[in-house]
DNA sequence: CGCCGTTATATTTGACTACATATAACGGCC
DNA sequence: GGCCGTTATATGTAGTCAAATATAACGGCG
């Protein structure tokens, strides 16, 4: 079974449709600092650039009322990225609405599928 | 109450993120050439120019494996344009979808919302 | 006080997108 | 066969966005 059921990746985008909403791309962002401990390194394994990443966590960090990624620069550690307590609450919360859609949503998804080309 | 609780309205897309992609953008696009038989006055009502609808409105049909909109020019009625049966299934599974979504991420929903500046 | 890898910022370049503009084609009806 | 409002297509242009490039700042530590 190559290919498990299409299944669609609900995109939830708030508040609105901007380019500076939080949606997946910036969920996705958060998990990989938060595992690696750095901005650099997340934007890596994303294939993306570390000034796009640098982009979207200022972003973040203006759109709610306290910051959800704080940074260090130099000393022993040579600096690095942590989520703030708001950050691991946003990131947990908007997984559990992607599940949720998703569960939600599942057998009408099976049946757009099938119509798609 | 002005403004009964600000609710995020699911952005749902698929099959994937690219712009051709269906989402609440042609939904809404589907919702007004339903309602007016008209690509244009659909167009019109929700400030687009009718190249950009017409775009849209190819991109929808080459996505789906039948046509969700059929035109037709000139004669009597001056042309028009009308949902096929697949787009008025899709556009129904889609509305559907959306309302799932939002009945099951209301709580969280309300939760992120009083984290936003 | 220099080393180091990271954060942080500015600038430029190229690609892509959106928009306006213009024009053609359609076809029942009078 | 001309009228009409719509569908359908082409093209040029301006505005926007992403990426590449370059450089500065940081600061514990040996």
């Amino acid at each position: 079974m190559p290919h498990p059921a299409p299944e669609l990746q609900p995109r939830l985008r708030f508040p609105d449709a901007g380019p500076d909403a939080f949606g997946p791309g910036k969920a996705e962002l958060l998990r990989h600092i938060a595992a690696t401990g750095s901005i650099r390194t997340a934007a890596t394994e994303l294939g993306m650039s570390y000034q796009r990443a640098w982009q979207l966590v200022q972003a973040m960090n203006r759109l709610f009322r306290a910051p959800l990624v704080t940074t260090s620069r130099g000393g022993g550690t040579r600096g690095g990225a942590q989520l703030t307590p708001t950050g691991e609450n946003v990131l947990l919360r908007y997984t559990r609405m992607q599940a949720a859609c998703q569960r939600a949503t599942r057998t009408d998804q099976r049946a757009l599928f099938r119509l798609l080309k």
